[in-house]
DNA sequence: CTTGAACCTATAGCGACTGTAGGTTGTAGA
DNA sequence: TCTACAACCTACAGTCGCTATAGGTTCAAG
């Protein structure tokens, strides 16, 4: 007989919350599992592979949308992989982008702490940067 | 007679919309601005100073949270800045776990890219890369 | 005096969960 | 068999920082 698993056992698996289990059953990202005679949901293999691929995505970054969209190529084989790629790619320029702001960020902060002597607040070079845009270096992080 | 500005004005100079201004308002982080006889919000040069340093903050990756306890420690000026640092200190390690949990996955979306042939899905290692969590060269990103 | 942009309020929606309330089921030990 | 108690169930509200929509009013230019 095959594998059975409770909503506990998967959440383990994937690494989440039971709810989130739920909510992705509920935004139809993982089918509806079969239920035990007292109303507990009760998942297959198929389920936990699913799932996995979910949890796995998802800590690449990829949105739900974006996941739903490569389970949904994945289910025609017969698909060319070009579609696939154009999303991993579309999304690791989006990380990449989002390195080079938090970057900048990091860039300003240093700046700012480092400029810091630790008196009262009414003499504070952090507050005052934070005041005024134009006391940046870079103007990187405004885009 | 001090300047004034309308809502559209503030918007263009806090690089927001119109609805932020007004959610800002809402939400305490702005003080409510009179008005004109017709209702209209009618701003002053402190509130424009206080929505730069907002949306400096928040273009430097701050919560709303930690401006308004900047905001609310700034405005006791005999408060020592060490409480300004620790938050700003503490963001700065938070942006840079960010960036480094982007790292990784840079590197892994790149090795998934780099692998795929460009067949069908069924013979995609992208697909393959994303199903199957201990096919990454790294687990960084798991934590 | 008309047109149209800019303003007003109130409320719902976004993404991806997370938390809460209040109830039911399953299981292990006494 | 009874009793705890963990794990499950549904339904719904809340998180963050806006953004969008509907439906109405005011302001300034021509």
């Amino acid at each position: 007989m095959a594998q059975q698993f409770s909503i506990g056992e998967m959440a383990k698996v994937g690494n989440c919350q039971v709810q989130t289990i739920r909510y992705y059953e509920e935004i139809g990202m993982l089918l509806k599992p079969s239920r035990t005679a007292g109303n507990q949901r009760v998942y297959t293999q198929a389920h936990r592979d699913r799932l996995n691929f979910i949890r796995h995505s998802r800590e690449l970054g990829f949105s739900l949308a974006q996941i739903r969209t490569i389970l949904a190529l994945n289910d025609d084989p017969s698909h060319c992989c070009a579609e696939v790629d154009k999303i991993a790619r579309a999304h690791l320029s989006e990380v990449e982008s989002k390195i080079a702001r938090l970057d900048d960020m990091r860039t300003e902060l240093q700046r700012m702490i480092g400029a810091c002597a630790g008196g009262l607040v009414s003499d504070c070079r952090i507050i005052e940067a934070l005041s005024d845009h134009s006391l940046c270096l870079s103007d990187e992080h405004q885009k």
